[in-house]
DNA sequence: CCCTGATTCGC
DNA sequence: GCGAATCAGG
């Protein structure tokens, strides 16, 4: 694969939507993430600037006016600010959710779609043995709650919650070597004909 | 160990 | 210009 026009572009974008690397390849493909971050590095659009804040840097105290000596090359007229500024995307990355762990964030379930019936073939309950299913509840506590983006190919896959609303994400906990779920999902998604069976009912 | 970007350097 | 290998870090 080479670097055509439209792949650079597709990379550019992406960079600046703030993917990483490693996703940009995938997307891509037929390169590494090597190879992104070297093009992204000769493309001289290493840093990620264009107004964003960045998720991290919390830190540098915004009062001191760090004397920066500012790049020696000066850049050419700028028509345009950066960027529009959109309102959304407050935090694009992880940006430690607090306490996930007790109270549910349900007051913002706003429904995207009328929350219709076609939900995910959801292993009914009473076909869940009582152990995983107790294992399921504490995991999912724990969950790190990614985004369809943020999965990878060693996290769990595990949809919680309402596909129709706001309400939802992936567990994304380790998965299985060679599974798509962590180990707690797969004790729930792969079970033997026989015990679903008897569990049936 | 999983991941991230940064840099180097032979090609 | 390209990107694997490597480095440095979370």
């Amino acid at each position: 694969m080479s670097w055509t026009d439209e792949r650079v572009e597709l990379l550019k974008k992406m960079w600046n939507d703030g993917a990483s690397a490693s996703q940009i390849a995938k997307e891509l493909g037929g390169v590494t993430r090597n190879a992104v971050i070297g093009k992204v590095h000769r493309l001289g659009l290493s840093n990620r600037v264009g107004g964003e804040a960045e998720a991290e840097v919390a830190e540098a105290a915004p009062a001191t006016p760090a004397p920066k000596p500012v790049e020696p090359k000066a850049e050419a007229p700028k028509v345009v600010e950066p960027k529009p500024a959109p309102v959304e995307r407050p935090a694009p990355q992880a940006a430690a959710p607090a306490a996930p762990s007790n109270v549910t964030p349900l007051p913002l379930r706003k429904a995207i779609i009328p929350a219709g019936q076609p939900l995910p073939p959801q292993p009914s309950l009473n076909e869940i043995s009582p152990e995983a299913l107790a294992s399921v509840r504490e995991v999912e506590k724990k969950a790190k709650r990614l985004t369809l983006m943020e999965l990878t190919e060693r996290t769990c896959k595990w949809p919680i919650g309402d596909p129709a609303t706001e309400d939802f994400w992936f567990c994304g906990l380790p998965s299985q070597p060679g599974k798509p779920y962590c180990e707690a999902h797969v004790g729930v998604a792969f079970q033997p004909m026989s015990a679903r069976r008897d569990r049936r009912r």
